[in-house]
DNA sequence: TAAGCGTGGTG
DNA sequence: TCACCAAGCTT
């Protein structure tokens, strides 16, 4: 690989970015969780908001795991922000409040795989340690000419192998420092110029040793094996008011979807259902209504939802299930919520 | 270990 | 419209 050209076209073109900004460990962790499986441009506000509330981790760890996850409403994969106060609360008990820089001791923290591991060590502290995400697959698969898929316990050890020879060369030529540019300068050219469609190989400093653009497979690499089908599941919402201006909410927990999100009483059937064959824990109510959702398309599920607007009396003088919450509805944007119960509440009547 | 986990952008 | 994707991790 052409080291040079790579880290001189990186000081020439790379994006000025918030978290390049600084050698903060814990920032550079904000950043990269934010950053997984986000686009730059849906995390950037995220990252100002989290600073800005959170100076250190301290403060993120003597928060409330609800203000955490509003704080991250609308991001997606809220096991990112479960685990991000998780790991915040880790950092204070082992290393007293100090971010740690220590591979091993990062690596152990909640919601950090290899990838976030080396990002962290090396962006902050120069620690040789090779980033391996999306980025890197993809400009090595290229540059190497590599077909082995990418999303297979084989891919991925030949691709950690082939990041670490890589690195181990270029840190033997720099006199053993630089890993940090390094690895930011191959996950920028893998952003701006080793895209995944219509990539810029003719403004590419790697092009000359290209075994892909050679060969001419750079639009069949990375190989991926295959992707997992979406299945339709079927959501009834209740959205029960009563004539104090209270709604009931609960809370979401268990192995699913939207976890440690908040949303209104829900019936799942297994397939499509009418409102008059739901099950609900009290007979004594209005129908006004029901909303049909567009169907809310997730990475793995795609969620047809009915909203269902019932009235009664005086929720508190109900026999609710223990999980519900009654609060006054003018409450509810306390409440972490998903992005489809976001859309119900803000649609247009 | 393959499947599950969100949302929004793009060609 | 639709497939594919964007700085992955957990179980």
């Amino acid at each position: 690989m052409d080291f040079a050209a790579l880290t001189d076209w990186y000081d020439h073109n790379h994006r000025r970015l918030p978290w390049r900004e600084t050698r903060d460990p814990y920032r550079i962790w904000l950043s990269e969780v934010i950053l997984q499986q986000t686009r730059v441009a849906q995390g950037l506000d995220y990252y100002d908001r989290f600073v800005g509330r959170f100076p250190s981790v301290a403060d993120l760890a003597a928060a409330d795991e609800d203000e955490v996850l509003k704080l991250w409403q609308g991001l997606g994969y809220y096991s990112r922000a479960r685990n991000l106060h998780a790991a915040a609360r880790q950092v204070v008990e082992r290393h007293g409040g100090i971010f740690p820089t220590a591979y091993a001791d990062v690596r152990a923290l909640k919601g950090i795989g290899d990838y976030t591991a080396a990002a962290v060590v090396s962006f902050s502290a120069d620690a040789p340690y090779p980033v391996v995400d999306g980025n890197v697959y993809r400009v090595l698969s290229r540059l190497l000419d590599i077909d082995t898929p990418i999303d297979t316990t084989a891919g991925k050890k030949e691709f950690a192998e082939a990041a670490f020879a890589l690195l181990a060369e270029y840190l033997v030529r720099k006199g053993h420092r630089g890993a940090g540019l390094y690895n930011q300068a191959v996950m920028e050219l893998g952003a701006l110029v080793c895209t995944p469609r219509s990539p810029q190989c003719a403004a590419c400093p790697l092009a000359g040793g290209c075994l892909a653009l050679k060969r001419g497979t750079v639009g069949e690499r990375p190989v991926k094996r295959g992707k997992t089908a979406q299945t339709p599941r079927f959501f009834h919402y209740l959205h029960i008011t009563d004539e104090h201006g209270r709604t009931a909410i609960r809370r979401r927990e268990g192995n699913d979807i939207w976890k440690g999100l908040y949303e209104f009483p829900l019936v799942e059937t297994p397939t499509g259902a009418e409102f008059g064959t739901l099950p609900l824990p009290f007979a004594d109510f209005v129908w006004q209504g029901s909303v049909r959702m567009p169907k809310h398309v997730l990475s793995h599920r795609i969620i047809h939802a009915v909203f269902h607007r019932i009235t009664v009396t005086d929720l508190t003088a109900l026999s609710l299930p223990d999980d519900w919450r009654v609060i006054p509805s003018g409450r509810l944007g306390d409440y972490a919520v998903s992005r489809l119960t976001e859309l119900y509440l803000t649609r247009d009547r």
